[in-house]
DNA sequence: TATGAATGAGTCTTCATTCAT
DNA sequence: GATGAATGAAGACTCATTCAT
C-alpha cells in the first residue's frame, strides 16, 4: 500500500475530490507566482474555498507542497515512459530533458519554492524513485548506443535539472536564457568523440 | 567615492570595525546554516552583540545579506584576477571554477539563501559587474586558445555556477556530488574536437 | 456605499461582530487611559481576544483609532441633529456644546490621543464633514436669532472644542475646570449687546 | 536654593555652558519640528554634539523638555512684568496674550509636545508659579478697571492658552486660524456691558 | 463537511540610555 | 569632559494552524 488511508483520493466524495483538485491547482499557481513564502490563505482564496478546507485535505503546508512535487514527478515519469518508446535513446533523452525543462519553466518559481522544502521531498520520495527507475533505463540505452558519457548516472539527473531550474527564477540580475544552460549540460553529457 | 560617509568602514573606531567583522562572520554562518529565513537576533547572538549593534552597522536584513554577497563577489574577483596570470587560460578557468565552487560549498546554504534575496543582489551589483569584467577576459583568452566553446559568454557564468550551488544545499534526497555537476558543465563548455 | 466589502460590518457573523464591538470598546478605554502610545497588545488583552483578532478587524493601529474618531463624530452628529429640533437655536447650541464636552470628558485622554493622529482624521473625514454640515445649520439659525456673533463659522468649532478637550487631559499642574473654559468660550461666541 | 548642584548653570565652564545652550536651542527646534517623539540622537546631531553630551547636561529626555518649558515660562514672565508697567491693564493683558500666542505659534509643535509630558511640567513648576503670580496682578488690575470679568482667575489662564496652542498644531483637517480662537477667548473674558 | 474567525508565537525594527574609548 | 558605539526591552504586525459555527 503506497497511500495512507487519509490521502487515498479514491474514497472521497465527488465534490470533495473536486475541491482537492481545485486546491492543488490553486497551490501550483500561487506558489508558482509568489514562491514558497506564499500563504495558505492565498491558496484557499485562489481555490475559492476556506482555509479550513485546505487543511482538511492537506494536514499542513509541507504536505501540500509535497503533493505538488509528487504530481510533478508523476508527469515527468509519464513523459519518461513515452521517451522509452522512441528509437534513438540519446535523442529521446535530449527531448525528454528539453520537454521537462520547458514544463518546469512554466512555473519556475514553483520549482524554486519546492527546492527549499526538505519535508516535501520526503513525502514525494516514492514518486521520485519511480521516475528515477524509468529514467535509468533510458540512460542505460543511450549509453549503450555510445552517444552518452558512460559515467553518468540517473541519480545525478535531479541535481542537473535542479540547477537549470534554479537559473529560471529571475533572481539573477539579467536573467539569462536557461535554454543555453540546458544545451551546455547536454553537451557535457554527450559522449566524447 | 562609491560608499556613503556613514557606511565607510575606514572611519570606524577599531572596536566598531571589529564588531562589524564579527557580525558579518556570524551572518555568513547563520544564514549558511538556516537559510535566508534566519533571524537577525540569531545573527546578533552568534556575533556576541546586541541586535541594536547589528542594526547600527546594517540598516536592515537585506543590506546585511547584500553585504555578504558583495564580499563573496570580492573574493571571487580576487581569484579571477589571479587566474588571469596563468599561462593556460582554459586550465586557469577550470581551476577558477573548481576553486570558486569549493569556496561556495563551504557555505552552500548561504548561496542558496542569497539566491532568493532580490534586493541583496541589487546592492551588490557593482561588485558583480567587476567580477564579470575580469571573468570575461579570461573567457576570451580561453576561447582564443581554442579550448573553450566560442559561443559561451561571461554573463552566462553566474547561471551555471548558481545551478551548481543549488545542488549543494542538501535539499535533494540523496545529495549528489556537486563535483560531478561541475565536471559535466566544464565538459559542456569545452570546445568540441 | 461608503464602506469596502471587507469592512462592511453587516456581513460579519454574529460572533465576529461582537468581537468587533468588544475591540472598539477596549480600544476606547485603553487609548483613553494611556493615550495614543498604548499598545495593540493591550487593546487585545482588554478585549479578551488575541492580537491577531484585532488585526483581522482593523488592518493597523491608525485605522483602529480612525474608527474611534468616526464613532465619536457619529455620536456628536446625532446630538447635533437633535439640537436642530429645539426652539431656541442659541440655547440648543449651548446645550449641544455642553453635552458634547461632557461626553468627551468621559474619555478626555482619548480626545487627546486622537488629536495627534493625523491619519486617523483622514480616515474619519466623511464623518467629520457630516457633523460640520449639521452644526453649520444650527449656527446659522442662532445667528439669525441675533444671539450668536455673526462672524463665527462652523469650521472653527473643532478648534474651539479641541482646545477645551486639551484642557481636560490632566497634563496641567492643577487641572482646572474645563466647564469654566467652555463658559468663557460661549460668552465669547455670544452676540454683543 | 531652587536649583540642584548638578543643574546649576553658573558652575559650568565656558565651553560647557555654550554646549548647554546649543543643546537647548537644538532641542527647541527638533521638538518643535517633529513633536515630542523626536529622538535624542536628533537633538544631539542638531546641536553638533554627541548624545553622551546631551545626557551629561540633562539626565533624561523629560528633564530636557522640562527645561524647555522652564525657559518658555521665564520668557512669558518677563513679558508679563513688562505688561504690568502699562497704563491700561486690560489692553496690556490683551497684548500680553497676543504676544504670547504669537511667540508660541512660532513653535506650535513644541507646545504640543510639551503638553503631553507630565514630568516636564513638574520640573518647571517653580517657573510656572512665578509666571502665575505676575499674571495674577495684571488680572486683578484689569478687573478693578471694570474691563475684565470678575470671576476669572489667573490659574485658569494656562488652560485657555493651552487650548489655543492645541489648535495651532496642524492636526486639524483644515487648520483654522488661531487668531480667531484667541479673540473669541478675549471676548469671553471681557466684562459684560 | 465547509467556513473563515481566532489564536499567539515569532519577526523585524526602533530608540532611550549606558559606558568604553 | 566629550564621543558615539552598544545595549536590549519594547512594539507593530504576520501567518500557520485550530476550532466554533
Amino acid at each position: 500500500m503506497s497511500t495512507t488511508e487519509a490521502s487515498d483520493v479514491r474514497h472521497l466524495r465527488a465534490d470533495a475530490r473536486r475541491n482537492r483538485e481545485r486546491i492543488l491547482k490553486a497551490a501550483a499557481e500561487v506558489f508558482g507566482e509568489q514562491g514558497a513564502d506564499a500563504q495558505m490563505d492565498d491558496v484557499a482564496r485562489r481555490a475559492g474555498v476556506g482555509v479550513g478546507t485546505v487543511y482538511r485535505h492537506f494536514p499542513n503546508k509541507e504536505v501540500l507542497m509535497g503533493e505538488l512535487v509528487k504530481e510533478k514527478f508523476a508527469g515527468l515519469t509519464e513523459n519518461a515512459r513515452a521517451a522509452l518508446e522512441e528509437e534513438d535513446a540519446w535523442e529521446a533523452f535530449c527531448g525528454l530533458l528539453r520537454g521537462s525543462a520547458e514544463h518546469m519553466a512554466k512555473n519556475a518559481a514553483l520549482q524554486d519554492a519546492l527546492q527549499r522544502t526538505g519535508a516535501a521531498w520526503e513525502y514525494a520520495e516514492p514518486a521520485r524513485l519511480e521516475l528515477e527507475a524509468v529514467t535509468a533505463k533510458l540512460i542505460r540505452r543511450a549509453q549503450k548506443e555510445g552517444k552518452m558519457r558512460k559515467d553518468f548516472r540517473a541519480q545525478e539527473l535531479p541535481m542537473l535539472m535542479g540547477g537549470i531550474c534554479a537559473g529560471m527564477s529571475s533572481a539573477y540580475p539579467q536573467s539569462c536564457d536557461w535554454h543555453r544552460h540546458l544545451e551546455i549540460i547536454l553537451d557535457g553529457l554527450r559522449a566524447r568523440s
